[in-house]
DNA sequence: GCGCATGATTGCCC
DNA sequence: GGGCAATCATGCGC
């Protein structure tokens, strides 16, 4: 920030009556032996200002009122008024006003579409329905998704305002204090209102720099919550277990060709709770992994052919053509009769056994 | 913390 | 476009 002191200077605001700038007030222009110790006063008149800042108030009164009274006042003054008008001149080429950032704009804008800035939307109640609805499709716990992310949103919300609040206090606070602290030295140095203003402009602009990086901050905590809300991967849910119950029951009973239809993925969607999308995943994850660990998948087979004997699944009522699951493999390796062939209504024998889908499904 | 289970994604093939 | 295979990333039990 530009030193305070580096915009001192003018006449009219000052103590002096007006004078001629480079005009010695006094009328005696400085010539030969007498310059010395007139070189030696001004030295110590600027070093006693320089030293009011260090000084208390009271101090400082005292010594302003001792430098009001020097002799050498008048002349100091002059060559304030002299480095005043080349300030003046310097300054006159950045007093242009400057176009808004766009990169400010850019950051306001999102953080009013996020609900971040602005009008209070439920902490981005759209933002995170959307992202809701893409990471999730149908899932039930979208709602805790939901406000999760709301409230995740709404505590970023909160500490953006608190922080914004807090560096605009600083800031009036800031500028309060300059202001006064130019206003009591223009009765001893000329500074004109003109002046403070735009040292009033240079504060906000260095605050509305630091409000920047706030914003900034604020926008990359919005982001990085995006994207692990709309990361599906990160959001993995297990399955409830009636659902795995469900698609178990459908797979091990559809042996024989695994492949719902669409129709069929749909109510297996609606029974379990999720979208037709995941029951394909889930198939397409359970032929291939059937395939891989086929004893395994055996004893699991074996467990629905067991649940189905008992009545339990909710399609023993709907006989589509399948086959029994692989059967398990002895010591020796070779195929034995499962649980499932002896126990299923859908055994080999009576519906649709295809051997071929176990040769297709083996390893 | 580790290893396994599991849902999701990606690239390829038909 | 659907399926397969490989892979990733997370959940979960130990």
């Amino acid at each position: 920030m530009d030193d305070p002191g580096r915009m001192m200077g003018h006449a009219g605001g000052g103590l002096m009556p007006p004078q001629p700038y480079g005009m010695n007030p006094q009328g005696d222009a400085p010539t030969g032996g007498e310059n010395e110790p007139r070189k030696q006063d001004i030295g110590e008149i600027l070093q006693q200002i320089m030293n009011i800042t260090d000084q208390s108030l009271d101090e400082a009164q005292a010594r302003k009122h001792t430098l009001n009274c020097h002799r050498m006042k008048p002349a100091l003054f002059s060559v304030l008024c002299e480095i005043k008008e080349k300030t003046v001149l310097s300054l006159r080429n950045t007093q242009e006003e400057e176009p808004p950032d766009p990169q400010l704009m850019r950051l306001d804008n999102m953080l009013i579409a996020e609900g971040v800035a602005g009008p209070e939307k439920g902490g981005g109640v759209g933002a995170a329905t959307s992202a809701s609805a893409a990471s999730q499709g149908g899932q039930p716990d979208n709602a805790i998704e939901h406000s999760d992310y709301r409230a995740k949103l709404g505590q970023i919300r909160q500490i953006y305002h608190q922080e914004l609040e807090k560096y605009e206090q600083a800031c009036n606070e800031f500028t309060t204090h300059v202001m006064n602290l130019l206003r009591e030295q223009s009765r001893t140095r000329p500074i004109t209102p003109k002046e403070i203003e735009r040292m009033v402009q240079i504060i906000h602009k260095k605050f509305s720099s630091i409000q920047m990086q706030l914003k900034q901050s604020t926008c990359e905590a919005v982001m990085i919550l995006r994207s692990r809300f709309l990361d599906a991967r990160r959001k993995r849910r297990n399955f409830s277990k009636q659902a795995s119950e469900i698609l178990n029951e459908y797979f091990y009973s559809h042996l024989s060709n695994p492949y719902p239809s669409e129709e069929a993925k749909e109510e297996l969607a609606r029974k379990c709770s999720i979208t037709v999308s995941q029951v394909s995943n889930w198939f397409g994850n359970k032929r291939i992994r059937y395939k891989k660990n086929i004893g395994k998948a055996q004893e699991e087979a074996n467990l629905y052919a067991a649940k189905k004997a008992a009545g339990a699944s909710p399609y023993s009522g709907t006989p589509t053509p399948m086959m029994s699951p692989a059967p398990p493999q002895d010591s020796m390796g070779y195929s034995m009769a499962s649980a499932y062939d002896q126990s299923s209504a859908y055994d080999a024998s009576s519906c649709g056994y295809d051997p071929g889908m176990h040769q297709e499904l083996s390893p």
